[in-house]
This record gives structure tokens, C-alpha cells and sequence, in this order.
DNA sequence: GTACCTACTTAGCATTTCCTCC
DNA sequence: GGAGGAAATGCTAAGTAGGTAC
């Protein structure tokens, strides 16, 4: 490796873990996030008496700018009814949720610089973007790019349109690369929506028909050897308060129900379910003995593992069966693959974060809840035996096939289709060609914030700090939430004072604003980063006389800010900066770190690093898999062995150099050339395995598929793969491949974000 | 301007399936 | 062929953002 691709790659590595530095940070960190539980632990045992009281003062402070109504009163009275009324097949309500936990220690590091993306450099405008520039979107234009290549596929598809009036199959798929020629055959069957016209007049399909969701199977009570005990002795419950107690049964190894918020509300809606004398009875879980039911479960799952081949099959075949059956819709003549045809089983809320409804019932769904939707003309899906939809509606200005009203936030829950599908590729393709499009407005709209930092009005400055934020760090927007309704949670809009500390210098660095705060999914953003000048500044000014729960951007929320957005390009909404951060960023990572000359296996843990480094800036986590430990040790064991492999290899080498030095001899030639050939091998493999530590070693925390899926255009990586001829299975999975069928089909080597 | 509702995307963890190695 | 681990897939919570009514 040279000298030059290592500064890359450690330059890349700065954002990741896996050196003593690194490590050294992370302590940091866990030491910091500490604190931060403590402080959050702390602020959450307030949470009664003075959050209430800065919620009050916030409703008061409210109310001071109403008509002078309670509306507060009013809006918690309709929040609560709604929620009874998801259970009374009424109209919906609106949503809820809310408290707090604390995730792992936050992976963010300083930057070094700026992210990588900050000024933006220019690129020579590509024929494609020219094109796209004038058309933005169109599938058309991809035919005026690729010319005859669109002739013939048009022409294929006329013609299969002709013969039939139609359902073009989706193929189901074969994981195995084996069957490559039945791979391309199915690819060549498969419709590509891309080379027609789209609706525009806002309707979604022209027809739509499918045989509704499939419901969760019955409760099967618990055979009577299996007891529940009470205060150690055994005790028979009714069939529904027995089947809320397998809920926590099931659940019983698991962190949840060791949490005080979930066990309290747990047994509040267990007791819902019980009858009039276990209600009388149970009063405290603590007595509640499930030990037996959980035992039994995991005895059932046991005796899955232990099935039988054919058994395994026969389930199989039954679940194909329930997929062709339901798995699929017809949209438009074309057979389509739904996304999530089963309907949510029941069971206990699982909220991420310290969720205040965590552990409650999670009611289960039945067809009287349902909303389906298809067009008139199609066969309506028809309720099970003996039951009705709730409603039968026909909205082509939609996309899902049923919906249904949660009990828990009393929020709309949706079936809808595959990401393969038409209607979801067309949205994200749609998706990234506006975030192309700020690309060509950027630079202006960042002179603009700019200039607005100085503005004399307080609500612009803090739109053009806030803006600022979004851009430089990849910010979500962060929407108002229902205070006390869902984990604490905060974006860049509903930033609070207590989520930024200000220094003036920091390590040699001046104006250094340091972020903790927990976002999406209670995840923790960390990040201490330099800003400019008149930022801090402003930043200073916005905490004047604020308390640490007072809002940061006071005069500012997501609205206003993506009204704004709106003036300033047409489509442009707060989430369009993530979206063209991360995707110019892994265009330009992997303009810096591939090389020509490296392996494949390089190639693609550069391309694994780019694609970290953009994870890193969206701060997509996880936790750390808990098999991480072994599974390097066990990596480490093969490299070891690999090494003592190649060590034996190149003394074999030596020797039979010194044999052929002396014999010179045809036979001794060829032992030398044999060896060579051996010690090249077994270094190959050792390099492969050593790439493949350092990989799994720089992702332990860190979540690639996020970005990979939501975030990056795919025709970034499906030019980067042909142009370094990497096979794009390499870089796609099987379900991957579908969902961008789009773009592997369209984008060209040369293709740029 | 705000509250509320709806539709949709984004997100991490859990579960299942596949693959490798012995 | 079975165990164990990796990869793929499934599940559903938690966001964003637009529209409407007042």
C-alpha cells in the first residue's frame, strides 16, 4: 500500500473507531454520556414538578398569544377521546407518545474539517445533467439519453403490452448468484416503470386490486400444565388476561420488563383484560409469577429449531402459499410485491427511548378496524367469515391498500407496497433528483443564510443558524412533538438551550459550539464542531436570558423554516440538505479514496469507508452486535492462522529456490514456480481477511444500511461499480438490487450526483 | 399562525435464512 | 449434517411534511 493511500485511508478513519485514539474518545464519550443520563435521569425525576412547571408556563406562554379559549384542555380532552375511540372503530385521533432513554455513547468525533462537502466543488456538467437540468425528472429524458438502448426496450415493451392486456410477474428470487442465468432472465422480464410516463395530475394508480391484509392468527390458550403463578401459588387466569400475560411472558428476558414505566403500564391495561375477580387479586406484578409460560415458549422455540426437514418445508411451502395469496396486488396491469401485508400482531408497546407508553396493550386488529382501499372496479377483498371492513374507500390519490388506527398514539397505521414497487421507486428516484437540483442552487442559498446571519430581524437570524446546521451537520428538521407524549426528542428546529454549550476556545480551536442532545429513536448526537464567528455570536445572543429548557430558535419551527426553503427552490424542504450531503459526500469519498490499481477487495472496503463516512455524518448508530466480540476474535484467529500458513509457505519458497539454485534442474523449477503460486495465494487471502477485520472493526457502532438505502443516490454506486468494474452484488444485496432496479438500469459509468 | 390530521419516509432492533466450517 | 455466525429480511416505531380548518 502506498504511502499516499495510507494518509487517505487515516484520513478517512478519523470519523470511525477502532485505534487507541479512538478509544480514548469513546471513554470520553461514555464518561460524557454519563453525565448526560445523569443530568437527563435527574431532569426526568423533575420531569413531574419542574418540567410540568416549564410545560405549564410553555402552555401559559401559549395561551398568552390564543384567543383566550383553553385550548390546551380542549386539545388533551380530544387527544384522550380519540384514543377511545380507536378502540370504538370511530375517526381517528392524533399523536402521542413521549418520555426518554438514553442510547448508547454518541460516535461522533470532531471533524477535522468540514464534513467533506462544505464549499461544494463544481463539476463539469455531464451530458445527463444538462439534460436533467432542462427536464428534472422525467423518465422520458433517460430515452433522449440513451437512445437506441430506449428504442429496443420500448419496443419490448409494447410489445409485451400488446399481448397482454396484463399482469407482468414480479419474479420472486433465488438468493444464490448459482442460478445466474435464470437471474437474467427474470431481469429481462421485469417491467421498467422508469421508461414511461408518470401521472400528473396528482392521482397515484388508475387501478388498484388485492385481497386486503392478512390478520394475526387467534389466540391459542395455554396448554393447562403450564401455570401462572400468584404470589407463588398457581393460579388460572381467563382466556384474555392469560393471553396478555404470554405478552409478558414472551417478554421476560428482555431489558423492557425490568423498566418501571413498562411494568406499571403493563399492569394497568392487563388489568383491563382481567375479570372482576383477578383484577380484585392482581395488584402487583411484582407477585406475578411467568417463569412457567416463559419456560414454555422457549421450549416451543426450541422444538422449531428442532423440526424435522420436511416440517421446516412444509411451513415454507404455507408461507409461500400466504404470499402469492396476499403477498401481492395488481397496480396499473402490473403485479406488484406489498410491502407489509400482515397486520401488526397484538402485544406490548415497545417504545424506543425512555417512552412514557412503553408496556402498554397493544390491541389486536380486527377486520371491523380496517380501512381498505382499491379501485371500484376491482374485487373487492373480502372480510373474513362472519365480519366487515370498517370502510371500503376508492383514493387513487393514495398509495396504501389498508389502514387501520393504532390504540397506543392513536396514529393511522398503513399497508402499502415494496420499495421495488413502481410507485415507491418513482418517489425515490423523484427524491434525488431534487436534492440534484440544490446542488445547482447551493452555493446560493449558503451565501444567502450567510447574509442573513446579519440580518436585523431576530426569526432570520435564527432561520439562517438553524439552516446553517441542517447543512453543515446533517441535521433532521425537528417537528414540534406532543410534549410529554413521546420520548424527549429533539431536532434542529426544536433544539433547546440545554443542548449546546458554547466555548469561545477549545483546544486551539475558537468558537466551538459542542452538541449533546438525543434524536430520532433517542439516539445521541454528540458533536463538538468550530463554527464562524457571527454564528457563535448569534448563538449567544439566542441564549440571552433563557433558561436551559427554553427553546433555542424561539422564533423559528419547521414550517416557517421549509416555507422558506420553498422560496429558495422549488421543492426544497429541510430533509433535501440531508439527502444532497450525504449523497455528494460519498461521491467525492469515493472520488478520494479508490484507487485504479487496488484490489477488488480494496475497492470495496474503500467504498464501505465512503459510505461510512457518510453514516457517520447522518449519526446513523447501532449497538454494538452482540456476538462483536467473538466474531473479531474468531477473525483474528483465521488471520493468524492464515500469517503462520504464509510464513511456512515462504520458507517452502526459500528452500526450493536453494534446491532449483543447486540442481538447477526442470523438476526444482517447477517446485519454485508451485511455491510462488502458493505464497501469492495465501498472501491474497491473508489481505482479504485483514480488510474484511478492519471493515468490521470501523462499523462496529456504526449502521451502513441506513444511508446505503435512504439516503445515497444509487446511481452514485452504480457508476462508481462499473466504472471500477466491481460487480454491483457486491455493493447491492438481492433486495437492494430490487428496490434500485432503476437506477443499476439507467445510471452509466460516467453518471454524476 | 396554530392545531390537527394524514400520508409517507426513515430508522434500529428482532427474527429468519443462508453459508461456512468442522 | 449440524452448529454457529453473518447476512438478509421483517417489523414497526419515529420521524418529516403537506393540507385543511379555524
Amino acid at each position: 500500500m502506498s504511502g499516499d493511500r495510507e494518509h487517505r485511508e487515516s484520513q478517512v478513519n478519523c470519523g470511525s473507531k477502532g485505534n487507541d485514539s479512538h478509544k480514548h474518545k469513546d471513554k470520553h464519550r461514555e464518561h460524557k454520556h454519563k453525565d448526560h443520563k445523569k443530568d437527563r435521569g435527574h431532569e426526568r425525576s423533575k420531569h413531574n414538578s419542574e418540567h410540568k412547571e416549564h410545560s405549564e408556563k410553555k402552555h401559559k406562554d401559549k395561551l398568552k398569544h390564543s384567543d383566550g379559549s383553553d385550548k390546551h384542555k380542549d386539545k388533551e380532552k380530544r387527544r384522550e377521546d380519540k384514543v377511545k375511540l380507536s378502540h370504538t372503530d370511530k375517526p381517528k385521533k392524533e399523536k402521542e407518545n413521549g418520555y426518554v432513554r438514553h442510547s448508547s455513547p454518541g460516535i461522533k468525533s470532531e471533524p477535522e474539517e468540514d464534513n467533506g462537502f462544505h464549499p461544494v466543488s463544481k463539476h463539469k456538467a455531464s451530458k445527463r445533467e444538462l439534460d436533467d437540468e432542462e427536464f428534472d425528472y422525467k423518465p422520458k429524458k433517460v430515452k433522449t439519453e440513451h437512445d437506441k438502448k430506449e428504442k429496443k426496450r420500448k419496443h419490448e415493451y409494447e410489445e409485451e403490452d400488446e399481448e397482454e392486456e396484463d399482469i407482468k410477474p414480479k419474479k420472486t428470487k433465488d438468493r444464490s448468484a448459482k442460478d445466474g442465468k435464470k437471474n437474467k432472465k427474470e431481469e429481462e422480464e421485469k417491467w421498467k416503470w422508469w421508461e414511461e410516463e408518470r401521472y400528473t395530475d396528482g392521482s397515484k394508480w388508475r387501478f388498484l386490486e388485492h385481497k386486503g391484509p392478512v390478520f394475526a392468527p387467534p389466540y391459542e390458550p395455554m396448554p393447562d400444565k403450564v401455570k401462572f403463578f400468584y404470589d407463588g401459588k398457581p393460579m388460572k387466569l381467563s382466556a384474555p388476561a392469560e393471553e396478555v400475560a404470554t405478552f409478558f411472558a414472551k417478554m421476560l428476558d428482555h431489558e423492557y420488563t425490568t423498566k418501571d414505566i413498562f411494568r406499571k403500564n403493563f399492569l394497568k391495561d392487563w388489568r383491563k383484560e382481567m375479570t372482576p375477580e383477578e383484577k380484585s387479586k392482581i395488584t402487583d406484578l411484582n407477585k406475578c409469577g411467568f417463569s412457567e409460560m416463559s419456560s414454555y415458549f422457549k421450549a416451543q422455540s426450541e422444538a422449531r429449531k428442532q423440526m424435522t426437514k420436511e416440517e421446516k418445508q412444509k411451513i415454507k411451502e404455507e408461507n409461500e402459499r400466504i404470499l402469492q395469496e396476499y403477498g401481492f396486488c395488481i397496480m396499473d396491469k402490473h403485479k406488484e410485491r406489498i410491502g407489509n401485508f400482515r397486520i401488526e400482531p397484538p402485544g406490548l408497546f415497545r417504545g424506543r427511548g425512555d417512552h412514557p407508553k412503553m408496556g402498554m396493550l397493544k390491541r389486536r386488529i380486527r377486520p371491523q378496524d380496517i380501512i381498505i382501499n382499491c379501485s371500484k372496479d376491482s374485487k373487492i377483498p373480502k372480510p373474513p367469515t362472519g365480519t366487515k371492513w370498517k370502510e371500503v374507500r376508492h383514493d387513487n390519490k393514495v398509495t396504501w391498500l389498508a389502514s387501520w388506527t393504532e390504540n397506543i398514539q392513536g396514529s393511522i397505521k398503513y399497508i402499502m407496497l415494496n420499495p421495488s414497487s413502481r410507485i415507491k421507486g418513482e418517489k425515490d428516484w423523484q427524491k434525488y433528483e431534487t436534492a440534484r437540483r440544490l446542488k445547482k442552487c447551493v452555493d446560493r442559498i449558503r451565501n444567502q443564510y450567510r447574509e442573513d446571519w446579519k440580518s436585523k430581524e431576530m426569526r432570520i437570524r435564527q432561520r439562517a443558524v438553524a439552516l446553517y446546521f441542517i447543512d453543515k451537520l446533517a441535521l433532521r428538521a425537528g417537528n414540534e412533538k406532543e410534549e410529554g407524549e413521546t420520548a424527549d426528542t429533539v431536532g434542529c428546529c426544536s433544539l433547546r438551550v440545554e443542548h449546546i454549550k458554547l466555548y469561545p476556545k477549545m483546544d486551539e480551536q475558537e468558537f466551538v459550539v459542542e452538541f449533546d442532545f438525543l434524536g430520532k429513536d433517542s439516539i445521541r448526537y454528540y458533536n463538538k464542531i468550530p463554527v464562524e464567528k457571527r454564528v457563535f455570536k448569534n448563538l449567544q445572543l439566542f441564549l440571552e436570558n433563557k433558561q436551559p429548557e427554553d427553546d433555542l430558535f424561539d422564533r423559528l419551527n419547521t414550517s416557517i423554516l421549509n416555507k422558506h426553503l420553498q422560496e429558495l427552490m422549488d421543492g426544497l424542504t429541510a430533509k433535501v440538505f440531508r439527502t444532497y450531503n450525504a449523497s455528494i459526500t460519498l461521491q467525492q469519498q469515493l472520488k478520494q479514496l479508490t484507487c485504479g490499481d487496488d484490489s477488488d477487495p480494496a475497492k470495496i472496503l474503500s467504498y464501505n469507508r465512503a459510505n461510512r463516512a457518510v453514516a457517520i455524518l447522518c449519526n446513523h448508530q447501532r449497538a454494538p452486535p452482540k456476538t462483536f466480540e467473538k466474531s473479531m476474535q474468531n477473525l483474528q484467529t483465521k488471520i493468524d492462522d492464515k500469517q503462520s500458513q504464509l510464513s511456512t509457505a515462504r520458507k517452502q519458497l526459500k528452500s526450493a529456490k536453494s534446491d532449483y539454485k543447486a540442481s538447477h534442474d526442470e523438476k526444482s523449477q517447477k517446485t519454485v514456480e508451485l511455491k510462488r503460486k502458493a505464497v501469492q495465494r495465501i498472501e491474497e487471502q491473508l489481505m482479504k481477511l485483514q480488510m474484511q477485520a478492519t471493515d468490521r472493526e470501523e462499523n462496529k457502532q456504526i449502521a451502513l444500511g441506513t444511508s446505503k438505502l435512504n439516503y445515497l443516490d444509487p446511481r452514485i454506486s452504480v457508476a462508481w461499480s462499473k466504472k471500477y468494474g466491481i460487480p454491483i452484488e457486491k455493493i447491492y444485496n438481492k433486495t437492494q438490487r430490487e428496490k434500485f432496479a432503476w437506477a443499476i438500469d439507467m445510471a452509466e459509468k460516467d453518471f454524476e450526483f
